[in-house]
DNA sequence: GCGACAG
DNA sequence: ATCTTGTCGC
């Protein structure tokens, strides 16, 4: 049971592992088909994603929005609630949340160039965090920004917005960077997730980082979740 | 056995 | 993620 037969697995989008051996195995799997090289020609639409948790009704609430890039005007939003079937797992996210992205992300009429998620990329203990899980079910490049570092090591930044330092895996490979994004605040985790490089990530991610922390997509999608949650609570 | 630990 | 008051910096 150590290796998983993903061809196995008929819908590996909606998957619920039956333990986290499971997880693990399923990840390390896929984790094969992580491409670092960037698929894009031009940037001309970008996506960020959010979810909120309707606790009572033990279900996730998905929002994405969709930007002209670079001038970050809202093209579309669309959202998914799906029912709470894995808990979260430092580690395991994608399986928590992956579904309702996944459903989401299908209503899109348009679908964005890069889309850029809550969370890691391969900066993660298997090199498989959400935003390469993600990426490669969906085939389309991402990039993962996280608030708080889940693996890797890195040496402290300036704090001058641009900013960045590389992270690094055990076995001193860069996974990806965290970066300054505004004065006097802490620094964001960047790292691809698919069809992308860190050097394009971090341009974009740089790109969007308009006075906030999070970058705008992010942030955006993070202020509709906010709303659909009280409208659905 | 003791820390670290995305959202 | 979520809960949750006052408080510090721009």
């Amino acid at each position: 049971m150590d290796s998983i037969d993903i061809e196995g697995i008929p819908d590996i989008r909606n998957y619920v592992p039956r333990s986290v051996k499971e997880a693990f195995a399923i990840q390390r799997a896929l984790k094969e088909r992580v491409s670092l090289e960037n698929s894009f020609e031009s940037i001309s639409l970008i996506a960020g994603v959010d979810l909120a948790i309707l606790k009572e009704r033990k279900q996730l609430v998905c929002g994405i929005i969709l930007f002209e890039f670079p001038e970050l005007s809202i093209i579309d939003k669309v959202y998914s609630i799906v029912d709470e079937k894995f808990p979260y797992i430092p580690g395991l996210l994608s399986f928590r949340e992956g579904p309702a992205i996944i459903e989401a992300y299908g209503k899109l009429e348009v679908k964005p160039d890069i889309l850029i998620l809550d969370g890691q990329g391969i900066a993660h203990p298997r090199g498989f965090g959400i935003a390469c899980h993600i990426g490669v079910i969906l085939d389309i490049p991402t990039i993962g920004v996280g608030k708080k570092k889940l693996y890797g090591t890195f040496d402290e930044l300036g704090m001058v917005p641009g900013r960045y330092s590389p992270l690094y895996s055990k076995q001193g490979d860069t996974i990806g960077a965290v970066l300054r994004t505004k004065k006097n605040t802490k620094p964001v985790f960047v790292s691809p997730g698919h069809k992308i490089d860190l050097p394009s990530a971090l341009e974009v991610v740089t790109e969007c980082a308009r006075g906030y922390r999070v970058p705008e997509p992010t942030r955006q999608a993070d202020k509709y979740v906010a709303e659909l949650k009280k409208e659905f609570l």
